[in-house]
DNA sequence: AGAGTATCTCAACACGCAGTGAATTACCAG
DNA sequence: CTGGTAATTCACTGCGTGTTGAGATACTCT
C-alpha cells in the first residue's frame, strides 16, 4: 500500500470541479503524457521566442508556459528557476558545422566580407538570433547575459577576425564595429517596415561591408591612438 | 454641497498606529509641505533615473517614490499612472538655447564633425542621457518611445544634417549612423570600464566623426542602390 | 480672515507573479 | 508483471505591483 499519506490537507473539498467533464476530442489531463517526451526542448523555444521579443522582465513564466501547452511548474521542475530557464535560453546554439560557420572557416573571399556573410546568415536562423536579442536586450541589466555577449562577440568576431588579417587597437575597432553590426540586426528584428528590414541579406551584407572594413582599418586619429 | 460620503467603509479600526510618535527632528508627516513645490520635477528625475538604468518594466513606482522621498500616490497625482510618468520622462528636455545646440548651429566646421559634437555633448547632461537611454531601450516594446526615437533622429540629426549637405537615400544611411551613435553611447553609458568609456568626448568625437562620414558618402553598392 | 484648491500621506485593494509540494500518470529495467 | 523513476498537472502561498479613496495640511485669492 502507498502508505498513510494525509489525504490533502490543502483545502479543496472532496474534488470541488472535476473539471469540465467531457471535453472534446481530450483524453488524459494529469500525469506523464504517452509518447517521447520533447517539452524541455519545447520550453527552451518558446522561451528564446518570448525572451527575445518582450525582454526578460515582461515576460510571464506562464505566458511561456502557455505558449508550448505546459503547466508552469513543469519550467520550474526542467530549469529550476526563471533565471535558470533564461540562462538556458540564452545559450546561442551554434554547431561548427553550421553551413554559415562552415563557409566563413573555407571561403577564401575578403575577411570582412565573409564575416558579414556569417553574420547575417546566423540571425536568419530563428533560434540563433532570438538568443542573441535576448542576450543584447538584457546585457545592460544581467550579468549572465552581458557575458554571454563577451563571449560571442571574442570567440565568433573578435577572435577569427583578428587571428586572419592584423587590425591594430583590436579592443577599441571590434566594439565599434560589433555596435554597428548589432544596431543593424536588431533594426531588422524589431522594425520590419524599415528599409533595412526590406533587404535581402546578400543586400544587407553588401551595405554593411564596407562601412566594417573602414571601422577595422581607417587611420584613428591622434587623439587616441 | 459635499453630502453625505460614508465615512470611511475600509478598514483601519480607530486609528491603529499613531507611528512612532517622536520621530527625532521630524516635524509634519501628513498633508501638504511647507515652502515652495517642486516635487513634480523631483518624480521626473528620479524617474528618468530609474528608467533610463533598468527599464520601464524593471522600474517600481514604489522604487521612484522612495527615491524621491515621496509617497507613492503622489506619483498617479501628478502623472495619472505609470505609462503617464514614462511619457513624460522620455520627453528629451532639450531647449533651442542649450550651448551643444548653439554651437552646432553657429559653428563653420564640418557639419558632420559638428553633428558628432553635439551629439556627445547632449549626452554629457545627466537629463538628456538618461531620457534618450530609456527611448532605445523601450523603443522596441513601446509604440511612445519609438515615436520619440524617431522624432529625436528626424528633428535633431536627420533634418539639419541632410537640409546642409546633400546625402543620397538619407533614410537608408541615417539608420546606418544612427545605430553606430546610439551604439557607442549605450556602451559609454553601461559599461564604464570599456575603452569607449574611457575617452574624454573630444576623443570620442575624433574617433566617431570618420566612420560617420564614411557612412554617409560612400557610394552604395549596386545590389541596394 | 475664510473659502477653495493644490499638495501630500496613509491604508488598503485587486491582481499577477514566481515558486512549492503533493498527487497522478507513463515509461523502463529487472 | 513489478517497482522505481521521470514527467506532468493541480491547488496553493507569499509577495510585490499599480492604483484608489479618504483625510490632513499648506498655499492663494478675494
Amino acid at each position: 500500500m502507498p502508505k498513510a499519506r494525509t489525504p490533502g490537507p490543502r483545502g479543496a473539498p472532496e474534488r470541488p470541479s472535476p473539471r469540465a467533464a467531457a471535453e472534446s476530442g481530450d483524453q488524459h489531463r494529469l500525469g506523464r503524457r504517452p509518447g517521447p517526451t520533447t517539452t524541455a526542448q519545447t520550453i527552451l523555444t518558446h522561451a528564446r521566442d518570448q525572451f527575445s521579443r518582450r525582454g526578460y522582465a515582461r515576460t510571464s513564466l506562464r505566458a511561456i508556459a502557455d505558449a508550448a501547452g505546459v503547466d508552469p511548474a513543469l519550467i520550474a521542475h526542467f530549469f529550476n528557476s526563471k533565471r535558470g530557464l533564461f540562462e538556458a535560453a540564452i545559450e546561442v546554439p551554434l554547431k561548427a558545422d553550421m553551413p554559415a560557420l562552415v563557409e566563413f572557416r573555407t571561403s577564401d573571399k575578403d575577411p570582412v566580407e565573409r564575416l558579414a556573410t556569417m553574420y547575417v546568415k546566423l540571425w536568419e536562423t530563428p533560434a540563433v538570433a532570438q538568443a542573441l536579442t535576448a542576450i543584447i536586450l538584457e546585457a545592460g541589466h544581467d550579468m549572465a547575459a552581458a557575458r554571454a555577449m563577451a563571449r560571442f562577440m571574442y570567440t565568433w568576431v573578435g577572435e577569427p577576425l583578428v587571428s586572419e588579417m592584423g587590425v591594430d587597437h583590436p579592443e577599441l575597432r571590434l566594439r565599434l564595429m560589433v555596435g554597428f553590426m548589432g544596431a543593424i540586426a536588431l533594426q531588422r528584428q524589431f522594425d520590419a517596415q524599415s528599409m533595412l528590414a526590406r533587404l535581402s541579406p546578400a543586400q544587407v551584407v553588401a551595405l554593411m561591408t564596407p562601412t566594417m572594413r573602414f571601422i577595422l582599418t581607417n587611420p584613428l586619429p591622434g587623439e587616441v591612438a
